[in-house]
DNA sequence: AGCGTAACGAAACGGCAGGACCGTTTAACC
DNA sequence: GGTTAAACGGTCCTGCCGTTTCGTTACGCT
């Protein structure tokens, strides 16, 4: 556990090892999908050797958890709108826009798959999420501050509320969201916030 | 693609065979998870030969969509509960049950894994969805007829946005939702529905 | 009941993912 | 700039997954 290799000396070429893997991995993943997905391949990609990639990841569902994490550090800023509907909006369309991205979608669609196989990965995919999550999570606070929604809001239950249709669409569908459908996934979630359904 | 094994004969050893694998693939699923699902093993606990289940099911995710098409024929019928919340209510619930149960939920987990990976698989799940969606789809149905729900309501919308935050707290918790979060997700589609999000 | 063949089962085979070994490079520290 | 060991990379190899082969069983049909 303890002796990871590339945590003792993360000096310039363990560093530039792990970014060319990392892209490398996304690239293959966006292009052949999860089931492709060979360390080997990854190693000739990143003009690295093969034994690397074993020795600081392990296997497929260890390199999928360390694209996740290396992911989740480069969040972009939500955006504020004013209103808590226009805020639900914005997420959504984030949501959309990074699910129908060639590589970020087909890497969610391997983070799912791997995280139901593998604990660890599983875990990397929570942690992932309560951050994204606790991110949003102050719009809807703002909107019961103003009065939009009723007070004793769970603020995290609304924020999933408009993630959850956008995933199901995707995993059930095999594609991507469209532009109506996070419209819809914006209001609904409004909606049955206002109605109080989120009051804890 | 003709000739697949076991549809031209389909007498009783045949048939047994089915069975017993299907049930092993069941049992391993549950209790060891889709990413140590070895055939081999598979054909060991069925008593059957290994050649028998790599020449009739081929692989793992074959094997997988074969194990959800059998469970898509004992589909429960749905209540009627003489009003739309009800209704969804008995969907949340019954959604809710099977994401529970040790094997349907380990099955269905592995089943979304194996989609992201296999297009036959994928297939098999959406085809899977739209009969359960289409099931359930006139409760919401008479609930337009009775008034309850805005003309021009998208039956198979509000089905699925039942569904939607089950799935999506199963994959991004690794549990399966308790009693609360059924109760929120039919009211949170009510409420929606009944807010005129899902008029098309 | 008896025949033909679909389907099953045991064993041997092959390819490849994943790991072991060991020499080489280079980051970290003085 | 010299020293130390952490990390990299090439090569070989081993074990297992999936396949092929061929003999056996028993289902479907008349």
């Amino acid at each position: 556990m303890s002796a990871e290799p590339g945590t003792v000396r993360p000096g310039g070429r363990t560093a530039r090892v792990r970014t060319a893997v990392l892209r490398a991995a996304g690239d293959v993943l966006a292009e052949r999908g999860f089931a492709h997905l060979d360390l080997a391949d990854v190693a000739r990609r990143a003009e690295v050797g093969k034994t690397t990639v074993y020795r600081r990841w392990g296997s497929v569902t260890g390199l999928v958890a360390d694209l996740l994490a290396d992911m989740a550090e480069q969040s972009l800023p939500r955006e504020e709108t004013g209103s808590v509907l226009g805020d639900l909006r914005a997420n959504a369309s984030l949501v959309r826009w990074t699910l129908a991205d060639a590589r970020q979608g087909a890497l969610f669609r391997a983070v799912i798959a791997a995280a139901t196989c593998d604990e660890r990965t599983a875990q990397a995919l929570r942690r992932f999420y309560e951050v994204r999550v606790a991110e949003w999570a102050p719009c809807v606070e703002q909107g019961v501050a103003r009065g939009e929604l009723p007070p004793g809001t769970d603020a995290k239950a609304v924020v999933r509320a408009v993630s959850a249709p956008l995933y199901y669409e995707l995993l059930t569908t095999g594609t991507a969201p469209d532009t109506p459908a996070a419209e819809r996934a914006a209001q609904a979630a409004y909606a049955a916030a206002v109605a109080g359904v989120y009051v804890s």
